[in-house]
DNA sequence: AGCTGTGAATATGTTCACAGCG
DNA sequence: CGCTGTGAACATATTCACAGCT
Protein backbone atom coordinates (compact mmCIF):
# COMPACT_ATOMS: atom_id res chain seq x y z
CA UNK A 1 0.00 0.00 0.00
CA UNK A 2 1.19 3.99 -1.15
CA UNK A 3 2.56 5.40 2.00
CA UNK A 4 0.88 9.05 1.44
CA UNK A 5 -2.70 6.95 1.43
CA UNK A 6 -1.66 4.96 4.95
CA UNK A 7 -0.43 8.42 6.40
CA UNK A 8 -3.80 9.55 5.37
CA UNK A 9 -5.93 7.00 6.58
CA UNK A 10 -4.04 6.51 9.44
CA UNK A 11 -5.42 9.94 9.85
CA UNK A 12 -9.05 9.77 8.69
CA UNK A 13 -9.29 6.50 10.74
CA UNK A 14 -9.83 6.37 14.44
CA UNK A 15 -6.69 6.24 16.46
CA UNK A 16 -5.95 9.68 16.12
CA UNK A 17 -7.22 11.28 19.34
CA UNK A 18 -10.38 13.11 19.60
CA UNK A 19 -10.80 16.39 18.11
CA UNK A 20 -12.15 19.03 21.02
CA UNK A 21 -14.92 20.58 20.10
CA UNK A 22 -13.25 23.98 20.18
CA UNK A 23 -11.13 22.92 17.57
CA UNK A 24 -13.85 22.36 15.60
CA UNK A 25 -15.31 24.97 15.60
CA UNK A 26 -12.20 26.83 14.90
CA UNK A 27 -12.15 24.49 11.47
CA UNK A 28 -15.36 26.35 10.68
CA UNK A 29 -14.55 29.58 11.20
CA UNK A 30 -11.02 28.57 8.91
CA UNK A 31 -13.08 27.80 5.95
CA UNK A 32 -15.10 30.74 6.34
CA UNK A 33 -11.76 32.55 6.10
CA UNK A 34 -10.24 30.92 3.39
CA UNK A 35 -13.26 31.26 1.24
CA UNK A 36 -13.18 35.05 1.49
CA UNK A 37 -9.29 34.65 0.76
CA UNK A 38 -9.99 32.97 -2.03
CA UNK A 39 -12.48 35.37 -3.63
CA UNK A 40 -10.18 37.74 -3.24
CA UNK A 41 -7.59 35.96 -5.30
CA UNK A 42 -5.60 35.29 -2.64
CA UNK A 43 -2.86 32.21 -3.05
CA UNK A 44 -1.24 31.68 0.31
CA UNK A 45 -1.75 32.48 3.22
CA UNK A 46 0.47 31.74 6.37
CA UNK A 47 -0.39 30.33 9.78
CA UNK A 48 0.21 34.04 11.56
CA UNK A 49 -2.24 35.94 9.11
CA UNK A 50 -4.87 33.47 9.13
CA UNK A 51 -4.97 32.96 12.54
CA UNK A 52 -5.25 36.77 12.77
CA UNK A 53 -8.53 36.51 11.02
CA UNK A 54 -10.16 33.90 12.74
CA UNK A 55 -9.48 35.68 16.14
CA UNK A 56 -6.35 32.56 17.17
CA UNK A 57 -2.96 32.32 17.39
CA UNK A 58 -0.43 30.86 14.71
CA UNK A 59 0.46 28.12 16.75
CA UNK A 60 -3.10 27.43 17.64
CA UNK A 61 -3.83 27.24 13.68
CA UNK A 62 -1.12 24.80 12.87
CA UNK A 63 -1.70 22.90 15.65
CA UNK A 64 -5.61 22.34 14.26
CA UNK A 65 -4.37 21.19 10.91
CA UNK A 66 -1.46 18.91 12.51
CA UNK A 67 -3.87 16.55 13.78
CA UNK A 68 -5.41 15.81 10.27
CA UNK A 69 -2.15 15.71 8.49
CA UNK A 70 0.21 17.58 6.46
CA UNK A 71 -0.90 20.92 4.29
CA UNK A 72 1.43 23.64 4.25
CA UNK A 73 5.20 24.56 2.68
CA UNK A 74 7.34 25.43 4.91
CA UNK A 75 8.52 28.86 3.89
CA UNK A 76 5.65 30.15 1.81
CA UNK A 77 2.64 28.98 4.10
CA UNK A 78 -0.39 27.10 3.08
CA UNK A 79 -1.81 27.24 -0.48
CA UNK A 80 -5.82 28.82 0.09
CA UNK A 81 -7.52 26.57 -2.43
CA UNK A 82 -6.22 23.37 -1.56
CA UNK A 83 -6.51 23.99 2.20
CA UNK A 84 -10.20 25.34 2.51
CA UNK A 85 -11.17 21.82 -0.07
CA UNK A 86 -9.09 19.65 2.35
CA UNK A 87 -10.56 21.65 5.48
CA UNK A 88 -14.20 20.97 3.97
CA UNK A 89 -13.83 18.08 3.24
CA UNK A 90 -12.64 17.09 7.07
CA UNK A 91 -15.54 19.34 7.96
CA UNK A 92 -18.25 17.48 6.24
CA UNK A 93 -19.18 20.43 4.67
CA UNK A 94 -18.08 19.74 0.45
CA UNK A 95 -21.59 18.24 -0.11
CA UNK A 96 -25.34 19.11 1.20
CA UNK A 97 -26.71 17.61 4.15
CA UNK A 98 -30.98 17.35 3.84
CA UNK A 99 -32.22 18.64 7.24
CA UNK A 100 -35.47 17.47 9.41
CA UNK A 101 -37.00 20.86 11.08
CA UNK A 102 -38.85 19.67 14.00
CA UNK A 103 -41.39 22.29 15.87
CA UNK A 104 -43.24 24.75 13.16
CA UNK A 105 -43.55 27.58 16.21
CA UNK A 106 -42.18 31.39 16.87
CA UNK A 107 -38.16 29.47 16.90
CA UNK A 108 -38.48 27.05 14.13
CA UNK A 109 -40.59 29.38 12.15
CA UNK A 110 -37.23 32.17 11.68
CA UNK A 111 -35.12 29.31 11.45
CA UNK A 112 -36.75 27.77 8.64
CA UNK A 113 -36.22 31.50 7.00
CA UNK A 114 -32.47 31.95 8.05
CA UNK A 115 -31.14 32.05 4.69
CA UNK A 116 -27.62 31.07 5.44
CA UNK A 117 -28.34 27.28 6.32
CA UNK A 118 -28.86 27.03 2.15
CA UNK A 119 -26.28 29.19 1.63
CA UNK A 120 -23.92 27.21 3.41
CA UNK A 121 -24.82 23.30 2.55
CA UNK A 122 -28.16 22.63 5.07
CA UNK A 123 -31.61 22.13 3.04
CA UNK A 124 -34.41 21.51 4.91
CA UNK A 125 -36.19 18.75 3.49
CA UNK A 126 -39.44 18.41 6.21
CA UNK A 127 -40.88 20.42 8.65
CA UNK A 128 -42.76 18.60 11.26
CA UNK A 129 -44.77 19.46 14.29
CA UNK A 130 -47.69 17.50 15.90
CA UNK A 131 -50.25 20.58 16.45
CA UNK A 132 -53.36 19.37 14.43
CA UNK A 133 -53.78 23.18 13.17
CA UNK A 134 -50.57 22.82 11.64
CA UNK A 135 -49.95 19.34 10.30
CA UNK A 136 -50.99 19.32 6.44
CA UNK A 137 -50.94 22.95 6.08
CA UNK A 138 -48.99 24.67 3.33
CA UNK A 139 -46.34 26.71 5.38
CA UNK A 140 -43.23 28.53 3.43
CA UNK A 141 -43.43 26.61 0.42
CA UNK A 142 -43.25 23.46 2.19
CA UNK A 143 -45.83 21.18 4.03
CA UNK A 144 -46.07 20.62 7.78
CA UNK A 145 -45.84 16.92 8.12
CA UNK A 146 -47.05 14.92 11.52
CA UNK A 147 -44.39 14.13 13.83
CA UNK A 148 -45.47 10.92 14.42
CA UNK A 149 -44.07 9.87 10.31
CA UNK A 150 -41.18 10.94 11.75
CA UNK A 151 -40.19 7.29 10.96
CA UNK A 152 -41.23 7.19 7.64
CA UNK A 153 -39.60 10.43 6.71
CA UNK A 154 -36.14 10.30 8.00
CA UNK A 155 -34.89 7.17 6.09
CA UNK A 156 -36.72 8.07 2.93
CA UNK A 157 -35.00 11.20 2.73
CA UNK A 158 -31.62 10.09 4.13
CA UNK A 159 -31.94 12.56 7.30
CA UNK A 160 -29.18 12.26 9.37
CA UNK A 161 -29.43 16.27 11.14
CA UNK A 162 -32.30 17.64 12.61
CA UNK A 163 -32.84 20.87 14.68
CA UNK A 164 -35.36 20.45 17.54
CA UNK A 165 -36.77 23.63 17.98
CA UNK A 166 -40.27 22.39 20.22
CA UNK A 167 -40.78 23.12 23.54
CA UNK A 168 -38.65 22.50 26.83
CA UNK A 169 -40.85 19.42 28.05
CA UNK A 170 -41.45 17.46 24.56
CA UNK A 171 -37.60 17.96 23.99
CA UNK A 172 -36.55 14.27 25.36
CA UNK A 173 -39.31 12.48 23.84
CA UNK A 174 -39.61 13.82 20.62
CA UNK A 175 -35.57 13.55 20.58
CA UNK A 176 -35.89 10.13 21.26
CA UNK A 177 -38.29 9.29 18.02
CA UNK A 178 -35.53 11.11 16.24
CA UNK A 179 -32.94 8.55 17.27
CA UNK A 180 -34.84 5.50 16.55
CA UNK A 181 -35.64 7.03 13.21
CA UNK A 182 -32.29 7.42 12.33
CA UNK A 183 -31.21 11.10 13.66
CA UNK A 184 -27.57 11.00 14.60
CA UNK A 185 -26.67 14.66 15.11
CA UNK A 186 -29.55 16.95 16.60
CA UNK A 187 -28.98 21.16 17.48
CA UNK A 188 -31.42 21.60 19.94
CA UNK A 189 -32.92 24.80 20.84
CA UNK A 190 -35.06 23.43 24.04
CA UNK A 191 -33.74 24.55 27.29
CA UNK A 192 -33.44 21.01 28.29
CA UNK A 193 -30.21 18.91 28.66
CA UNK A 194 -31.23 15.61 26.55
CA UNK A 195 -30.09 12.04 27.43
CA UNK A 196 -29.21 10.52 24.20
CA UNK A 197 -27.52 7.00 23.66
CA UNK A 198 -23.73 6.96 22.50
CA UNK A 199 -23.33 7.45 19.22
CA UNK A 200 -25.84 10.80 18.97
CA UNK A 201 -24.61 13.98 18.88
CA UNK A 202 -26.31 16.97 20.41
CA UNK A 203 -25.34 20.85 20.12
CA UNK A 204 -27.59 22.99 22.44
CA UNK A 205 -27.90 26.41 21.83
CA UNK A 206 -29.46 28.14 24.40
CA UNK A 207 -30.04 32.31 24.36
CA UNK A 208 -31.28 32.66 27.44
CA UNK A 209 -28.01 31.17 29.11
CA UNK A 210 -25.31 33.44 27.20
CA UNK A 211 -27.53 36.22 27.89
CA UNK A 212 -27.18 34.41 31.52
CA UNK A 213 -23.32 34.43 31.10
CA UNK A 214 -23.11 37.78 30.18
CA UNK A 215 -25.02 38.68 33.38
CA UNK A 216 -22.45 37.16 35.31
CA UNK A 217 -19.36 38.64 33.60
CA UNK A 218 -20.76 42.07 34.13
CA UNK A 219 -21.65 41.26 36.94
CA UNK A 220 -18.56 39.75 39.23
CA UNK A 221 -16.47 42.85 38.95
CA UNK A 222 -15.97 43.80 35.30
CA UNK A 223 -12.42 42.04 35.69
CA UNK A 224 -12.75 40.03 32.92
CA UNK A 225 -11.09 39.47 29.91
CA UNK A 226 -8.38 41.48 31.13
CA UNK A 227 -5.79 42.15 28.21
CA UNK A 228 -2.96 39.74 28.16
CA UNK A 229 -0.25 40.21 30.63
CA UNK B 1 -14.22 41.92 61.33
CA UNK B 2 -16.52 39.12 61.24
CA UNK B 3 -14.99 36.28 60.27
CA UNK B 4 -17.99 34.91 57.84
CA UNK B 5 -18.29 38.05 56.57
CA UNK B 6 -14.71 38.07 55.56
CA UNK B 7 -14.72 34.67 53.86
CA UNK B 8 -18.00 35.95 51.94
CA UNK B 9 -16.02 39.31 50.68
CA UNK B 10 -12.76 36.95 50.12
CA UNK B 11 -15.19 34.81 47.29
CA UNK B 12 -16.61 37.53 46.06
CA UNK B 13 -14.27 39.83 45.33
CA UNK B 14 -11.25 39.14 43.02
CA UNK B 15 -8.49 37.20 43.75
CA UNK B 16 -10.37 34.13 43.75
CA UNK B 17 -9.32 32.47 40.21
CA UNK B 18 -11.73 33.38 36.82
CA UNK B 19 -14.64 30.84 36.43
CA UNK B 20 -14.20 28.72 33.42
CA UNK B 21 -17.10 29.76 31.24
CA UNK B 22 -18.46 26.10 30.84
CA UNK B 23 -18.46 26.39 34.45
CA UNK B 24 -20.80 29.46 33.96
CA UNK B 25 -23.12 27.82 31.75
CA UNK B 26 -23.37 25.18 34.18
CA UNK B 27 -24.32 27.64 36.84
CA UNK B 28 -27.44 29.05 34.80
CA UNK B 29 -28.42 25.48 34.22
CA UNK B 30 -28.64 24.97 37.85
CA UNK B 31 -30.41 27.71 38.73
CA UNK B 32 -32.97 26.61 36.13
CA UNK B 33 -32.93 23.26 37.34
CA UNK B 34 -33.80 24.18 40.73
CA UNK B 35 -36.27 26.66 39.74
CA UNK B 36 -38.15 23.47 38.85
CA UNK B 37 -37.20 21.35 41.97
CA UNK B 38 -38.84 24.58 44.06
CA UNK B 39 -41.99 24.48 41.37
CA UNK B 40 -42.36 21.40 42.73
CA UNK B 41 -41.64 22.00 46.60
CA UNK B 42 -39.09 20.19 47.10
CA UNK B 43 -37.02 21.17 49.98
CA UNK B 44 -33.34 19.74 49.65
CA UNK B 45 -31.43 18.39 46.82
CA UNK B 46 -27.96 16.20 46.85
CA UNK B 47 -25.44 17.05 44.83
CA UNK B 48 -26.13 13.32 42.94
CA UNK B 49 -29.76 14.00 41.82
CA UNK B 50 -28.97 18.00 40.68
CA UNK B 51 -25.83 17.00 38.60
CA UNK B 52 -27.94 13.76 37.36
CA UNK B 53 -30.91 16.67 36.03
CA UNK B 54 -28.70 19.41 34.54
CA UNK B 55 -26.48 16.51 33.03
CA UNK B 56 -23.04 16.86 34.61
CA UNK B 57 -21.67 14.82 37.99
CA UNK B 58 -21.94 15.02 41.55
CA UNK B 59 -18.19 15.56 41.89
CA UNK B 60 -18.50 18.71 38.97
CA UNK B 61 -21.33 20.07 40.59
CA UNK B 62 -19.93 20.73 44.37
CA UNK B 63 -16.36 22.04 42.89
CA UNK B 64 -18.66 24.49 40.83
CA UNK B 65 -20.39 25.36 44.19
CA UNK B 66 -16.77 25.70 45.61
CA UNK B 67 -15.22 28.42 43.90
CA UNK B 68 -18.30 30.30 45.45
CA UNK B 69 -18.40 29.44 48.90
CA UNK B 70 -19.89 27.19 51.15
CA UNK B 71 -23.37 26.40 49.80
CA UNK B 72 -24.89 22.57 51.48
CA UNK B 73 -24.98 20.87 54.93
CA UNK B 74 -23.02 17.34 54.94
CA UNK B 75 -25.20 14.21 55.07
CA UNK B 76 -28.22 16.42 53.95
CA UNK B 77 -27.41 17.80 50.61
CA UNK B 78 -28.47 21.69 49.75
CA UNK B 79 -31.52 23.60 50.80
CA UNK B 80 -32.79 24.06 47.33
CA UNK B 81 -34.59 27.94 47.46
CA UNK B 82 -31.41 29.40 49.10
CA UNK B 83 -29.20 27.62 46.76
CA UNK B 84 -31.53 28.89 43.91
CA UNK B 85 -31.50 32.22 45.38
CA UNK B 86 -27.67 32.69 45.87
CA UNK B 87 -26.65 30.97 42.43
CA UNK B 88 -29.24 33.71 40.90
CA UNK B 89 -27.23 36.32 43.03
CA UNK B 90 -23.72 34.87 41.73
CA UNK B 91 -25.09 35.19 37.90
CA UNK B 92 -26.44 38.32 38.39
CA UNK B 93 -30.31 37.07 37.16
CA UNK B 94 -31.69 38.57 40.78
CA UNK B 95 -32.41 41.42 38.88
CA UNK B 96 -33.76 43.08 35.31
CA UNK B 97 -31.41 43.76 32.42
CA UNK B 98 -32.31 46.29 29.88
CA UNK B 99 -31.08 44.80 26.58
CA UNK B 100 -30.53 46.72 23.40
CA UNK B 101 -31.06 45.27 20.39
CA UNK B 102 -29.10 46.10 17.21
CA UNK B 103 -30.28 45.15 13.79
CA UNK B 104 -34.49 45.01 13.00
CA UNK B 105 -34.02 42.54 10.21
CA UNK B 106 -35.19 38.53 10.33
CA UNK B 107 -33.07 37.52 12.68
CA UNK B 108 -33.29 40.63 15.15
CA UNK B 109 -36.96 40.17 14.45
CA UNK B 110 -36.93 36.62 15.89
CA UNK B 111 -35.07 37.64 18.55
CA UNK B 112 -37.15 40.50 19.86
CA UNK B 113 -40.67 38.51 19.76
CA UNK B 114 -38.64 35.42 21.73
CA UNK B 115 -40.36 35.24 25.08
CA UNK B 116 -37.94 33.40 27.34
CA UNK B 117 -35.90 36.34 27.55
CA UNK B 118 -38.31 38.44 28.99
CA UNK B 119 -39.73 35.74 31.48
CA UNK B 120 -35.88 35.42 32.29
CA UNK B 121 -35.14 38.95 33.14
CA UNK B 122 -33.86 40.84 29.61
CA UNK B 123 -35.90 43.44 28.06
CA UNK B 124 -35.73 45.07 25.55
CA UNK B 125 -35.30 48.51 26.04
CA UNK B 126 -34.22 49.89 22.18
CA UNK B 127 -34.43 48.57 19.02
CA UNK B 128 -31.58 50.27 16.62
CA UNK B 129 -31.15 50.26 12.65
CA UNK B 130 -29.74 52.11 9.70
CA UNK B 131 -32.15 51.59 7.19
CA UNK B 132 -34.16 54.71 6.77
CA UNK B 133 -37.41 52.61 5.85
CA UNK B 134 -37.18 51.12 9.10
CA UNK B 135 -35.87 53.85 11.41
CA UNK B 136 -38.76 55.98 13.10
CA UNK B 137 -41.51 52.66 12.05
CA UNK B 138 -43.65 51.19 14.98
CA UNK B 139 -42.27 47.97 14.97
CA UNK B 140 -44.02 45.35 17.85
CA UNK B 141 -45.29 47.92 19.93
CA UNK B 142 -41.64 49.88 19.93
CA UNK B 143 -40.25 52.60 17.82
CA UNK B 144 -37.13 51.98 15.64
CA UNK B 145 -34.19 54.04 16.60
CA UNK B 146 -31.23 54.83 14.31
CA UNK B 147 -28.18 53.37 14.82
CA UNK B 148 -26.16 56.98 15.27
CA UNK B 149 -28.53 57.80 18.50
CA UNK B 150 -26.23 54.82 20.61
CA UNK B 151 -24.64 57.35 22.23
CA UNK B 152 -27.47 58.89 23.65
CA UNK B 153 -29.29 55.80 24.07
CA UNK B 154 -26.98 53.90 25.83
CA UNK B 155 -26.84 56.07 28.94
CA UNK B 156 -29.73 56.95 29.12
CA UNK B 157 -31.38 53.64 29.83
CA UNK B 158 -28.28 52.23 31.39
CA UNK B 159 -28.04 49.71 28.92
CA UNK B 160 -24.79 47.75 29.46
CA UNK B 161 -26.18 44.06 27.21
CA UNK B 162 -26.31 44.58 23.66
CA UNK B 163 -27.70 41.87 20.97
CA UNK B 164 -25.99 42.27 17.77
CA UNK B 165 -27.86 41.13 14.69
CA UNK B 166 -26.34 43.23 11.49
CA UNK B 167 -25.35 41.57 8.71
CA UNK B 168 -21.20 39.92 8.64
CA UNK B 169 -19.34 43.07 7.25
CA UNK B 170 -21.17 45.93 9.15
CA UNK B 171 -20.58 44.13 13.07
CA UNK B 172 -17.28 44.99 13.63
CA UNK B 173 -18.14 49.04 13.66
CA UNK B 174 -21.12 48.74 15.08
CA UNK B 175 -20.01 47.02 18.10
CA UNK B 176 -17.26 49.52 18.59
CA UNK B 177 -19.73 52.41 18.68
CA UNK B 178 -21.65 50.02 21.35
CA UNK B 179 -18.72 50.00 22.85
CA UNK B 180 -18.00 53.36 23.03
CA UNK B 181 -21.19 54.23 24.04
CA UNK B 182 -21.02 52.05 27.23
CA UNK B 183 -21.81 48.60 26.36
CA UNK B 184 -19.81 45.94 28.04
CA UNK B 185 -21.54 43.07 27.37
CA UNK B 186 -22.52 41.86 23.40
CA UNK B 187 -24.28 38.58 22.35
CA UNK B 188 -23.53 38.75 18.95
CA UNK B 189 -24.94 36.77 15.67
CA UNK B 190 -22.79 37.92 13.36
CA UNK B 191 -20.56 34.98 11.83
CA UNK B 192 -17.63 38.03 12.79
CA UNK B 193 -14.48 37.41 15.28
CA UNK B 194 -14.94 40.41 17.26
CA UNK B 195 -12.00 42.29 18.13
CA UNK B 196 -12.61 44.44 21.31
CA UNK B 197 -10.50 45.93 24.11
CA UNK B 198 -9.89 44.37 27.56
CA UNK B 199 -13.77 44.60 29.52
CA UNK B 200 -15.85 43.58 27.13
CA UNK B 201 -17.40 40.57 27.27
CA UNK B 202 -18.65 38.78 23.83
CA UNK B 203 -20.55 35.85 23.12
CA UNK B 204 -21.52 34.20 19.81
CA UNK B 205 -23.81 32.78 18.44
CA UNK B 206 -23.19 31.24 15.01
CA UNK B 207 -25.78 28.46 14.44
CA UNK B 208 -24.46 27.55 10.66
CA UNK B 209 -20.94 26.82 13.12
CA UNK B 210 -23.04 24.35 15.20
CA UNK B 211 -24.47 22.66 12.20
CA UNK B 212 -21.03 22.24 10.74
CA UNK B 213 -19.36 20.89 14.06
CA UNK B 214 -22.79 18.03 13.88
CA UNK B 215 -21.69 17.57 10.27
CA UNK B 216 -17.90 16.98 11.25
CA UNK B 217 -18.81 14.38 14.08
CA UNK B 218 -21.02 12.90 11.88
CA UNK B 219 -18.68 12.71 8.90
CA UNK B 220 -15.84 10.99 10.93
CA UNK B 221 -16.87 7.94 11.24
CA UNK B 222 -19.48 8.14 13.56
CA UNK B 223 -17.16 7.27 16.62
CA UNK B 224 -18.00 10.10 18.83
CA UNK B 225 -19.76 10.32 21.80
CA UNK B 226 -18.51 6.82 22.73
CA UNK B 227 -19.86 5.32 25.83
CA UNK B 228 -17.72 5.91 28.98
CA UNK B 229 -16.63 1.98 28.21
C1' DA C 1 -24.45 6.49 57.37
C1' DG C 2 -24.92 10.16 54.01
C1' DC C 3 -23.15 13.84 51.86
C1' DT C 4 -20.28 18.06 51.35
C1' DG C 5 -15.97 20.49 50.46
C1' DT C 6 -11.54 20.16 48.69
C1' DG C 7 -6.60 18.84 47.75
C1' DA C 8 -4.40 15.72 44.81
C1' DA C 9 -4.44 13.09 40.52
C1' DT C 10 -5.69 12.94 35.99
C1' DA C 11 -7.13 14.46 31.54
C1' DT C 12 -7.60 17.88 28.20
C1' DG C 13 -6.45 22.10 25.79
C1' DT C 14 -3.11 25.84 24.58
C1' DT C 15 1.33 27.94 24.04
C1' DC C 16 6.29 27.62 23.46
C1' DA C 17 10.25 26.80 21.04
C1' DC C 18 12.86 24.80 17.73
C1' DA C 19 14.40 21.28 14.23
C1' DG C 20 14.08 20.90 9.53
C1' DC C 21 12.07 21.64 4.86
C1' DG C 22 11.48 24.70 0.78
C1' DC D 1 15.62 32.90 5.95
C1' DG D 2 10.50 32.13 6.68
C1' DC D 3 7.41 29.24 8.07
C1' DT D 4 5.54 24.60 9.10
C1' DG D 5 4.96 20.63 12.07
C1' DT D 6 5.44 18.90 16.51
C1' DG D 7 7.20 17.33 21.08
C1' DA D 8 7.63 19.34 25.45
C1' DA D 9 6.11 22.81 28.85
C1' DC D 10 2.44 24.96 30.64
C1' DA D 11 -2.33 26.08 31.84
C1' DT D 12 -6.92 24.82 32.62
C1' DA D 13 -10.75 21.72 33.52
C1' DT D 14 -12.59 17.46 35.33
C1' DT D 15 -12.59 13.47 38.24
C1' DC D 16 -11.15 10.98 42.29
C1' DA D 17 -11.04 9.99 46.90
C1' DC D 18 -11.43 10.99 51.46
C1' DA D 19 -11.46 13.82 55.83
C1' DG D 20 -14.88 15.81 58.48
C1' DC D 21 -19.51 17.61 59.55
C1' DT D 22 -24.51 16.46 60.58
Amino acid sequence: MDLALTRLLSHLSSPSRRISDSAIRRLSRYVRELEAMEAAGEGTVPSRVLAARAGTTAAQVRKDFSSFGSFGKRGMGYAVSPLRERLSTILGVDRRWPVLLVGAGRVGSALFEYPRFRSRGFDFVAVLDHSPEKVGREWKGMRIEHVRDVARIVPERGIRIAILAVPGPEAQKVAEDLVSAGVRGILNFAPTKLRMPPGVAVNDVDLVMELEALSFLLSSGGKMAEGPE
